[in-house]
DNA sequence: TCGATTGTCAAGTCACCACTTCACTATTTT
DNA sequence: AAAATAGTGAAGTGGTGACTTGACAATCGA
């Protein structure tokens, strides 16, 4: 399991269509070509765009005869939820600490 | 309590100094330029940077005098948090539906 | 084996965004 | 009042990334 880079991923998920194509990734499986037909977009950009999403964990591929079917990844996910929780702690551990005091220097 | 772009969420922390920044505000608030003394570029780079992630509920400024103080907003996180376990449940439920079998048409 | 389907590779184009500089305003200190 | 501090606004530049096209490879159905 390769590490992830939580910017890749951040990344990733800030274009629209990438988001558009994780969407239906998570309703289900899909081909390349079945993921491109609703988009406006030709073939080759979506490939483009799953190569992106596959390199940091969000979906993974494997490509049977002449099909190449994509389903989601939870590594990306893990990432980014671990992300968040270490953010969200340090600074509520912070607010805890001190009743409303400023902080100094 | 304006709605949140979750897209603008993923694209602000998508840029590696904008997390840097976070970063730092999840420790403790700050002045723009004292955020901008480590970060090596220009107090007004980032004052965009701040702009950016006002916008997308990730940061609140408040400006006292000639100082404007930055802290975390709980909102950005907050619409993060449920992005994820929305699309967690959704890919998850599936798996449950059926044992391993494939979907068809 | 021929044609259609599914995807890949390489290269080019165009818009956008992170950053800069420079001029300026407002507040605080001496 | 003068000088230093903290930030804002407008405009420009360069690099990156989302897309395209066109040529190709491989697999599948007739």
């Amino acid at each position: 399991m390769a590490r992830i880079d939580i910017g890749r991923v951040f990344y990733a998920l800030g274009d629209p269509t990438r988001r558009a194509i994780v969407d239906r990734l998570s309703a289900a499986p899909s081909s390349v070509s079945r993921l491109a037909a609703p988009l406006e977009i030709t073939v080759t950009a979506v490939a483009q765009h799953l190569a992106v999403l596959e390199e940091c964990g969000l979906v993974k591929t494997e490509k049977v005869g002449r099909v190449r079917t994509c389903r989601i990844e939870s590594a990306g996910f893990d990432a980014l939820q671990g992300w968040i929780a270490e953010h969200r702690t340090m600074w509520e551990r912070r607010l805890d600490a001190l009743g409303d005091i400023v902080d100094e220097e």
